[in-house]
DNA sequence: TTTTCCGGCGCG
DNA sequence: AAAGCGCGCCGGAAAA
């Protein structure tokens, strides 16, 4: 059963039909105020469970939330339009042409970040493409045009999958945007206070920070010195005898002057200043909670973004200041070595999975499994190695390694060697649910064919960076889709777990929910009883995503978790 | 003056 | 140890 949500006859007002799996009416269309949406669709959620079919869940879910309403499952139009239009799998079918353009992001951002020049720009093709009316009908041509797609694409089952995982996502993503992270205030002032000293009035350096500036320019012998800017910075290094080429900690760390530790320092206080400082604090956290907004899809690669705050940024200096609330706790995962892995599976390489399974068909480390078969036992070896194979490095410490992986494991190689040269070629690769590429540019092209010698070098360079983006797209890419599924498998499973209890007491407001994503790590808030629960859908989500997507495999994609009350104690 | 770019660094 | 993927945010510098 599906329920198609649109726009009503003005802007106040909202369209709701059911429609059956066939795309038959299951009911005449309604319109209702926006008021009395959350209402509304409680009433058919509780009736029917139907998959939400709307624009895009930006544009509705967030109000919903905010009426304490959830859905079970919806359909995205906009993220599955941008995978489908894209996506190889289904590049036969003539969707682009059927492909009806969807109306822009109409819902505020969350915090009052000012809007940006960018975001302008970006949305404005959209709206001016977008029809003035995205009605009912327009919900469902667009969703019968991406079924049809599917259906018709060389892969509809990968593909289906994708859509619903993605789309999923989109779900995950306002909740947790809505939840935020427990974040106390109180704890990351005393934490500013400790490092930086006290906060200051104005646009003054806090105490500490300044302090630094001033052993600094002393060491320099730069007494007008601004350390913060870089080109200030490098010309009284060179003065003072340091000849770096840069003004980056790595290579600055290869110094050997009393500058050097005040700079670094500096450095480090002035990035929490000005990044996670007081002002953050003032903007993103309120009443105990950062609220995170999250970009789904806004990577090539299908990983989130995040826009506003950092919140796929967040420095381990300031973990500390993220405590589950009384009663509750935090619990936390993250995929073990998920890209090696999701390789491994992709290749169908049995020598590497071997090397992540124990002889009993047990995972175990994967670096270490390769470690002990080739590199004489040596982890940090391997894991170097295999990071250089799947980025693409071709020297330094990586880049020697890699033949050595190659002998052992030729077909994972093969695999991104496969990857990497196709992308030289200038052609698309796809993850392995079926999302795909963008094509080259006609200018990417056409420098390829130059003929003077300068541009040839720079073609060629050219031709070997898109060789590893699409190298490293396959595995990040098919990463992220694992990734997508244990989300919708962990939100399914949580979902079933029973509420807070009227009985628990006054400021249980929430059961199981989570809080936090991050690429292959995810952060669950839930009511201490309930940890252990907690726990095992971590496990078992993470064998269901799996088996969603390759089927049954001789590889684990295992997940450590952690219980902690503060996110600095995970891992 | 405002907008865009870049160096540097946080995260995976 | 330091070069090899994907991002976002900040301040300063350059461009408009």
């Amino acid at each position: 059963m599906y329920a198609l949500l649109a726009a009503g006859p003005d802007s106040t007002t909202a369209a709701v039909q059911l429609r059956n799996d066939d795309g038959t009416p299951a009911s005449a269309a309604r319109t209702v105020s926006r008021a009395q949406l959350p209402q509304t669709v409680r009433e058919l959620e509780d009736a029917h469970r139907p998959r939400w079919v709307w624009d895009r869940a930006g544009n509705w879910y967030p109000q919903l939330l905010e009426g304490s309403v959830r859905v079970e499952k919806c359909h995205d139009l906009a993220l599955c339009q941008n995978l489908l239009l894209f996506s190889e799998f289904a590049a036969a079918t003539g969707y682009a042409g059927q492909a009806t353009p969807l109306p822009p992001e109409t819902m505020a951002p969350i915090a009052a970040s000012a809007p940006t020049g960018q975001d302008s720009l970006f949305d404005a093709p959209a709206a001016a493409n977008a029809p003035q009316a995205w009605g009912l009908d327009s919900v469902f041509r667009e969703l019968s045009a991406q079924k049809l797609a599917v259906n018709s694409a060389t892969h509809p089952s990968r593909l289906t999958l994708l859509l619903i995982a993605e789309s999923a996502g989109a779900l995950v993503a306002a909740e947790m945007q809505h939840a935020g992270i427990p974040w106390r205030e109180q704890l990351h002032r005393r934490l500013l206070q400790d490092l930086l000293g006290p906060e200051p009035a104005g646009h003054t350096r806090p105490d500490k920070l300044e302090a630094m500036a001033v052993e600094l320019r002393a060491a320099l012998n730069a007494p007008s010195l601004n350390p913060d800017s870089p080109q200030d910075l490098i010309k009284a290094l060179h003065r003072a005898g340091i000849d770096a080429k840069s003004t980056r900690s790595w290579e600055l760390m290869e110094f050997k002057h009393p500058a050097i530790e005040p700079l670094l320092a500096y450095r480090k206080l002035s990035r929490l200043f000005t990044t996670n400082g007081w002002n953050w604090l003032e903007q993103w956290v309120h009443d105990d909670r950062f609220h995170a907004e999250y970009v789904v899809g806004g990577v090539v690669s299908g990983r989130w973004a995040s826009k506003g705050g950092g919140a796929m940024q967040i420095p381990a200096q300031i973990r500390g200041a993220a405590v589950a609330d009384p009663g509750y706790t935090f619990v936390v995962a993250d995929a073990a070595q998920l890209e090696p892995r999701v390789l491994a599976a992709l290749a169908q390489d049995s020598a590497m999975a071997a090397a992540g399974q124990d002889g009993a068909g047990h995972n175990k480390d994967l670096y270490a499994g390769i470690a002990a078969q080739g590199f004489g036992g040596d982890r940090s070896m391997a894991k170097i190695a295999l990071l250089g194979a799947i980025y693409g490095a071709t020297t330094g410490e990586s880049g020697r390694l890699v033949p050595q992986l190659a002998r052992m494991y030729p077909r994972a190689l093969n695999y991104v060697e496969e990857a990497a040269r196709a992308g030289e070629r200038g052609e698309r690769v796809s993850t392995y649910l079926g999302r795909s590429t963008p094509p080259v540019s006609p200018e990417w092209l056409a420098g390829q064919r130059s003929t003077t010698a300068d541009e040839q070098r720079r073609a060629e360079a050219a031709a070997r960076s898109r060789g590893r983006f699409t190298r490293n797209f396959v595995v990040q890419g098919t990463a992220a889709e694992w990734a997508l599924c244990w989300l919708a498998e962990l939100r399914r499973r949580l979902r079933a777990l029973p509420g807070p209890s009227p009985a628990a007491g006054a400021g249980r407001a929430a059961g199981a929910e989570m809080v936090l994503f991050l690429h292959d790590e995810v952060m669950v808030h839930a009511p201490l009883e309930q940890a252990e629960e907690v726990t095992r859908i971590m496990h078992e989500s993470s064998r269901r995503a799996t088996e969603l997507i390759f089927g049954r495999i001789p590889l684990e994609f295992p997940v450590n978790v952690t219980v902690v009350q503060c996110y600095a104690d995970a891992k």
